[in-house]
DNA sequence: GTCCAGGATCGGA
DNA sequence: TCCGATCATGGA
């Protein structure tokens, strides 16, 4: 069972990065160029657990799926070629999912000020950019992602695109929207290794549909308020919140506390400003990087 | 077999 | 309010 649900997303995403891989070698199909700054690193970016559809190709490209388009992009330097979406808005479209207009040497700069001790930290991720996700993508996925780990929790979300089956424009399954999600049994969920998340997820998914929950409300409204409205969420608490308000409404202040980061700022980091910092949630990937490497 | 994975809920102190 | 047990699941 779990064969056939993986099968097809992965078939799909191998066919992508032929075809494109063919693209550049031959070089008669158009990519879209986007600049950015050569310390930007799209694989950071894109497998660093923000997001969980990303994967990378042997040749260093990295294949995905977003607003139900599927594309590879290679960086090379300076610039990024995507290719697979020849719509005419897709330099708009990709140059705001990797948030390329944000200036994140300076996010850096104030960081380090406040917290010196992340200088070199900060340098090793100086790569990473907050991407500008799905809302609905993001929550279903780090509600997902609860006490689970990265491999699995990108197989059960590969399973769940599969499982609903709507066909992105490149051949891989696009993120089912909150509708189809809640018309899915929690069987079906549990079939697909959700385990006892099934019923968040669909909990999650009936208010976002239904209405009593505007997730596109919590991007302008005070952070606060906005937590207060997810915790009331079954299958919510405060991790999950935070994650959702940073990687999914790009909430630069918030910060997400797993287990890793609470020991670091109960610990060493006891009483950083960093918390209140208004990037906090860039921050929170230099104190990430600093306990992984323990400088 | 046990432990863990970038948690959340629940019930009992 | 705080703390420990429990919740599915698969990989190490």
């Amino acid at each position: 069972m779990s064969n056939l649900l993986f099968a097809a997303p992965s078939s799909e995403i191998g066919a992508v990065q032929n075809d494109s891989f063919t693209d550049q070698e031959t070089n008669n199909a158009p990519a879209v160029v986007i600049d950015c700054r050569s310390d930007f690193s799209i694989k950071e970016t894109l497998l660093g657990g923000q997001a969980f559809r990303w994967r990378e190709n042997e040749d260093g490209s990295v294949s995905g799926t977003a607003f139900c388009r599927t594309v590879t992009i290679y960086q090379e330097g300076e610039r990024l070629l995507v290719y697979g979406d020849l719509s005419h808005d897709a330099h708009e479209l990709w140059s705001g999912y990797l948030d390329m207009s944000t200036d994140y040497e300076q996010i850096m700069h104030e960081a380090v000020l406040l917290e010196p001790r992340l200088e070199h930290a900060a340098r090793r991720r100086a790569g990473i950019h907050i991407l500008r996700q799905e809302p609905w993508e993001a929550l279903c996925s780090f509600i997902i992602s609860q006490n689970n780990n990265i491999p699995r929790i990108r197989r059960i979300i590969e399973a769940l695109c599969a499982l609903c089956g709507a066909e992105a424009q490149g051949g891989s399954y696009s993120f089912p929207d909150c509708h189809t999600v809640a018309s899915l049994t929690a069987e079906q969920l549990t079939g697909i290794g959700c385990g006892y998340r099934a019923d968040y997820i669909l909990a999650a998914a009936a208010l976002v549909c239904g209405g009593s929950l505007e997730l596109e409300a919590l991007r302008t409204m005070p952070i606060d308020a906005a937590r207060e409205q997810l915790l009331k969420v079954k299958g919510i608490g405060p991790k999950v919140a935070d994650c959702f308000l940073l990687y999914g409404l790009h909430r630069l202040e918030c910060f997400p506390k797993d287990v890793w980061i609470k020991r670091a700022i109960e610990g060493e980091f006891k009483g950083t400003p960093l918390q209140n910092f208004r990037y906090a949630g860039v921050a929170q990937q230099y104190i990430f990087e600093y306990i992984q490497h323990n400088n």
